[in-house]
DNA sequence: GTGAAAGCGCTAACAA
DNA sequence: TTGTTAGCGCTTTCAC
């Protein structure tokens, strides 16, 4: 009376035993493809396994090895379509490497972000992948004390010790303005966003001043406008700048969302463009090939940045320990009709 | 010399346990905030939790509870800006239930749904929401063998009975050609789509039949053409309409993005829209809102849908039996400046 | 080549 | 109120 098997329960390593009148530790053998098993206990072992539809339990299997093979990943969000595509990468190339992504939308708060993290550490997840706001909180605590490897994307987190896997934001922002003075444009607007990481603003909002000054351009704080992240953001922005009667020749908008809606805003005010002002944007989302003109931008490949954080974060897995790296990916300018020809 | 403690690992609900001189029950008693446990033993035991730093093992407490309070959703990419919202929301309402998804980027490949359904009943998800592509699998069959719970979104899978939260593809296309009928447009062309659920693209194909039979205009195969899931689709799909030198009037786009390029290339092409060809898509991506002329399209809203996906798959989960139903949401069409006024 | 037994970290009878 | 024990499904010594 000691069986207490039910009828139509999920069939587990040990129903696979009985079946095959073997044992649990060579069913396990068999599973793992460990070799060291007769051909024919492995063959009962096997048909036992495809009578019972037999799946090995990974929740069993991760409370014995210490790992789940899977990963976290902390974005503000997967609608904005700059974190999409990099979304999309890190899911495909953790799975190629046998890693599920347990996906966590913190929309930028600081509260969320914490939550996740203590959440994706009692889940266990081999390594975390955090692009974080930019600001230290009690999440980064608790992977510190438990020692769970991570990457942070975006920008280093003052005071919290990782591998970093960054975008030269400031370079991308310098680069824009340069060619947009390169142009013979003088009176240059800076429109920014708010929601997605702080950092990457900040620096690229350094890097438009720092691009001003090695031109001898005075910086004017009345040319910088703060939008948020939103088409119509860019569109309201746009309005404000223009409200407020200064000269302006052209735009540089932290990111495409809020420069085409800048676009759509200007030529509805009857400016067109690039003649009368050139815009150009940052992170080449696919709609800035398709508005007209083409919006002239900078793009930080997610393709490879995405790829680099998931081999990173693997590397950190299997070494069990953080050597804390900067890896910094160089943006691109990408021309196209947004932005006056020379 | 039984204690096998190794400095600096991770606590245990044991360690918890000793340092409280306490018991492992108690422990476990004191995190799940069960009760009937005194004041100062409690305190004891907070204090001992506190000291240790110690975060309870979701992974054990997994096995035991056969629960691991995580969904798996499955859908072709989140690149796609239709999906993006969707995965979004998904996420965000499955955190408010306490249930953490793991995402799964099928490309719209029958293997690889096939691969991620099989993994994900590995992993013991508690359920799994699946935008399948509309093909029978193998994926399938372990689903059903499994017994594990799982909604599917989109379109109903012949041979398989689920549960299925759809939105009615057929009556948006249909809404969608009336409105351009009623503008008085009689040769309209169908671009379609293909990557995404080739189930819906149907759909929309069979409601933009009908609505021309329902209106006595005869259904003329040079007016459909096949693009694919990208702007440039959008956009060469375009041009083949026109070299074929086909006759329209209008056309109605299977989704946004075959629009939006529609759009810009007709406009390269020196045609005035809406003044010469009216143009509608199907739904309402944000970058519809701010091309020039703004787009005309059919909303799927995703966020009743999404919401409505978790708690179905919720429902099923907590019943533990699919009653099978189908629960299907209405399109709304949105009219904006892309096609013509009466 | 094979199986018995211990144990991963937790919960839940059951006993005290 | 508290602790002991068994067991979730698996892997891995260790004997045989």
């Amino acid at each position: 009376m000691k069986d207490k098997r039910v009828f139509n329960s999920i069939p587990t390593i040990n129903d696979v035993a009985k079946l095959a009148n073997s044992s649990k530790s060579t069913v396990s053998r068999v599973i793992n493809n460990q070799g060291g098993v007769s051909k024919d206990l492995e063959e009962k072992i096997r048909d036992a396994i495809d009578v019972l539809k037999f799946k090995p339990n990974k929740v069993a299997r991760a409370l014995k090895a210490r790992s789940t093979k899977s990963i976290g990943l902390i974005i503000p969000t997967v609608e904005n379509p700059v974190f999409a595509p990099l979304v999309k990468i890190i899911e495909t190339t953790a799975d190629k490497y046998g890693f599920s992504t347990i996906l966590c939308n913190s929309d930028g708060v600081v509260e969320k972000e914490s939550k996740y993290l203590e959440l994706l550490i009692e889940k266990q997840v081999d390594g975390i992948i955090f692009n974080a706001i930019g600001e230290f909180h009690k999440g980064f605590e608790i992977v510190k004390d438990t020692n769970t490897p991570i990457v942070v994307l975006g920008k280093k987190i003052e005071g919290f010790e990782t591998t970093n896997v960054t975008v030269n934001n400031f370079r991308g922002a310098y680069i824009a303005v340069e060619h947009l003075i390169k142009i013979g444009m003088r009176n240059i607007a800076f429109l920014f966003g708010k929601l997605e990481a702080n950092s990457a603003i900040f620096d690229r909002f350094e890097g438009y001043k720092s691009a001003l000054d090695d031109n001898n351009i005075i910086f004017n704080e009345e040319l910088v406008v703060r939008g948020k992240n939103s088409f119509e953001d860019g569109e309201s922005a746009t309005n404000e700048l223009i409200q407020r009667g200064v000269n302006f020749d052209s735009i540089f908008a932290s990111n495409d969302i809020l420069a085409i809606g800048c676009i759509e805003r200007l030529i509805d005010k009857g400016y067109s463009i690039p003649k009368d002002v050139s815009v150009i944007g940052y992170d080449d989302i696919p709609a800035s090939r398709v508005i007209r003109p083409k919006l002239s931008t900078v793009l930080n490949a997610p393709d490879v940045f995405g790829t680099e954080a998931v081999k990173t974060i693997l590397r950190i897995i299997y070494s069990k320990k953080d050597t804390y790296q900067e890896r910094m990916f160089e943006p691109e300018l990408i021309i196209r009709d947004s932005t006056r020809q020379l």
